[in-house]
Order: structure tokens, then C-alpha cells, then sequence
DNA sequence: TGTACATCAGTGAACGCGCGTTCACTGATGTAC
DNA sequence: TGTACATCAGTGAACGCGCGTTCACTGATGTAC
């Protein structure tokens, strides 16, 4: 499995995932359809026959990028609500600054998942990660229902899609382009602000 | 000022306009980057090159639509909003289902406005009419805290904020396709009762 | 009211360009025996 | 360990296409006198 001697091997090894890099950094350069796939395969260093090896068209290598995306945005958002430590409340802001962490850090991804127009409703495979990533969300208010009667519990997904439209709301208006661009205030302080004032109002802090 | 006889004239005799409106449904149909100036063209009934004598180019041909939605907005968030009548409160609420109702009625101006890439900030003409907007929600805001004691009245422009981030979200993950797209409930449900909730947390809708 | 002229708002042909996609091909790799 | 062969993953040339933009032009409109 090594690697011949240098650039000039024919077979490229691991062409799929170098498009799927390749589109990353275009998608961050030039948004989701500010680039072709010719553009792609150039980047990769590849003709631009290459990339119909391994995708049926543009939208189908957007789509695997997504998919990758979503793969991770899950396992990041778990990683931060760390099993409801060191408390559900605590772990739940955590998630909520995980969401944000996620757009700035993977901007490629994120784009390519939630502003690229690929449907998740059209394709199972983007459908099934994608809720995976949104079941963390889920559990993670449910798990802070514990301490509230049941009679005053709201729907669990509901409060996690009110949290993931806020933070959303936030990534796209208040944390794209530059720094300190559409708003007095920082991403991070809206959203954990946002959050904050959100939870007084569920009765989960109290006031 | 009257047309002449049918559509031969050789002015068009409002051009300008009629690109504009091309470009809504082009939008509409195929996204802020799925369509072409000469596409525009053909749609007014108009030569590829005629859309110069108006437009820089392409972008400045989406800019002016944003413009105009900017107008559009503020002008329906204020009836909306109808000076804070009949109280503040159900006029705050009434502005947030303006918000959504906008997007819903004028996808074409809410994707130029919010998801075609132009910046506002580059622009002072756009600039402006978007402060237009986002000023009543912060006057909406301001309002509402008539009755907080004033030390613990958040500042009204992050309330604004925060209901703007709520307000897009809601718009971009739930308001967008299919309807039931992407979640259980309806997009005006998910916008009232997270609205509800925050301004629970604010303490301005007792518990 | 008429006329000459400037200006405005279009046309249509042309150009160079790069894309998406197909095709027969070829070099590299894997595997059966 | 060798060899024959199938398969895989690329190439590169070709095609048809439509775009953006420029250009000299022209028909319609407005205005000064």
C-alpha cells in the first residue's frame, strides 16, 4: 500500500477522498456552486474524466461531502455533551457552543450540509446521519427534563429544534464573513446568551 | 407614458424592472447561483446583451434585488408591528410571524437578501435599508422592556438578535421544501412557541 | 407645429472560453493456478 | 515463484453547448428653437 516514488503514479490511490478535500476548500472559496467539478478534479491533480470514477455528477460529490460532514458534526456534538457530565446543564451548553465550534471549524462541511441545496429528504443515506446528528441534540434536553415535573415538559425535539434553529440563525447571519461583520456581538456571546435566556424560560435555570 | 401596440416595441420601456422580476422567479426556481444574466435576459424578452445598459453584471443585478427586499421587509415588519398596538407584547409576536410570513411569501427576495452571497457590508446602499429592517425589531425590543426594571433589562439590539438568529433558522431548516420537511411541527409553531419560551426567560410573559 | 439633433435603450453578431460528458485507450494492480 | 488474465482507475482528445462581454449599429424618444 505504499506510495510509488513521487507525483507521477497513475493511479492516484485515494482519489475520492482527495475530491472530497478538494471540494471542501472550494466550497469555503467560493460557496456551494461557485466552482466545477473540472475545478475539482484540477485541484486534485487529476483530468477531469477522473472524478466519474467514483461520483455520478457534481451534486453526488457535494452530497458525499455532506455526508462526511454530518458524520462528524454527530460525533463532535457528542463529544461535547460528554454523557450529560458533569451535569445535564452544563453539558447541554456545551453541545450548543459544539454546534457553533462546528461552523467555524468546518465551514466546508457545513456549507455543503445546510446551505448547498442538497435535499436530505431525497437520499437515505444523508437522511440517516443526519438524524443521527440531531438525536443528540434531542436527548441531550430530554435528559434535562429530569428535574421538571412532566406536566410542564415541552417535547424534547421540539426544544432541540429550537436550539438548532437558533444556533443556525447565529452561524448564518453573525458568524460568516468577517470577523465582527452584521453585529455588535460575537457568535459566541449571542448564542450562549440566546441559550441562556431560552432555558430561563423552560424553568431549567432559575431566575 | 403609455405602451405602444404589443410587444414589439423596440424599448422595452421598463427593463430594469422586469430583469428584477425575471431574477425573483429564476431564484426561486434555481437557487441564487443556478441561473445566468443571459438566462434573465431571455426571461424578459430581452437580447443577453440588453441587461448591461442596467447592470454592472450578474451580481449587481441580485443586489438590487436584495435591495428592494430590504424595503419590502422593513416596510411588512412595521405594519406587522403597527406601532406597538395593541400592546407591545402581541405586537413583538405579531412582528415575528411577519418575519417568517415574508420569507414564505417572498422567497425570492429572502434568498437574495440572506443565502446569495452579497455582502452588505460592501455595499453602503444595502447597508442601509438592511439597518432599516433590523431597527424594528430592536425598537420592538426596546418596547417590551417598558416594564422590566432597568437593571435587568437586556440591551435591546442582542434581544433583537436573538430573535432574528430564531427567526432565520426556523426559515432555512424548516420553512424551505417540502412542507413537513424537516421536522414535526410547522415552521410557525416551532418560531411562536420558541418565541414564547424566550420571552419567558426574559421575564416578560409571566410564568 | 415642425424640424434637427442628441441621447437613450435596445439589437445582433462575434469572440474566446471553459464546462460536462463520452469514448476508446492504457498503465497498474490483484489473483488463480 | 511465474505467468496469464481480469479488473481497476486513470488519460487525453473530442464534441457540442451556452455563457459573459464587447462592438458598431439602429430605432425610438425628448427637446431646443
Amino acid at each position: 500500500m505504499d506510495k510509488k516514488n513521487g507525483r507521477k503514479a497513475y493511479h492516484h490511490g485515494n482519489l475520492k477522498q482527495a475530491l472530497v478535500e478538494a471540494t471542501l476548500s472550494l466550497i469555503q472559496e467560493k460557496g456551494p456552486n461557485g466552482f466545477t467539478l473540472a475545478e475539482a478534479a484540477r485541484l486534485a491533480g487529476v483530468s477531469p474524466a477522473a472524478p466519474y470514477r467514483h461520483f455520478k455528477n457534481r451534486e453526488d460529490l457535494i452530497a458525499e461531502v455532506a455526508r462526511q460532514g454530518y458524520i462528524l458534526f454527530a460525533e463532535q456534538l457528542e463529544a461535547a455533551y460528554n454523557h450529560a457530565r458533569p451535569s445535564p446543564l452544563i453539558a447541554f451548553e456545551a453541545t450548543g457552543r459544539a454546534y457553533l465550534d462546528f461552523a467555524r471549524t468546518n465551514p466546508g462541511h457545513y456549507i455543503a450540509m445546510f446551505e448547498s441545496g442538497v435535499s436530505t429528504a431525497g437520499n437515505p443515506d444523508l437522511n440517516m446521519v443526519e438524524n443521527r446528528a440531531m438525536a443528540v441534540l434531542t436527548q441531550a434536553a430530554e435528559k434535562l427534563f429530569e428535574d421538571i415535573p412532566p406536566d410542564r415538559r415541552p417535547p424534547a425535539s421540539m426544544v432541540s429544534h429550537h436550539i438548532w434553529a437558533m444556533s443556525h440563525g447565529v452561524v448564518e447571519l453573525f458568524a460568516r464573513g468577517e470577523p465582527g461583520g452584521r453585529a455588535p456581538f460575537s457568535p459566541e456571546e449571542l448564542l450562549e446568551s440566546g441559550i441562556g435566556i431560552y432555558l430561563r424560560g423552560l424553568g431549567i435555570i432559575p431566575k
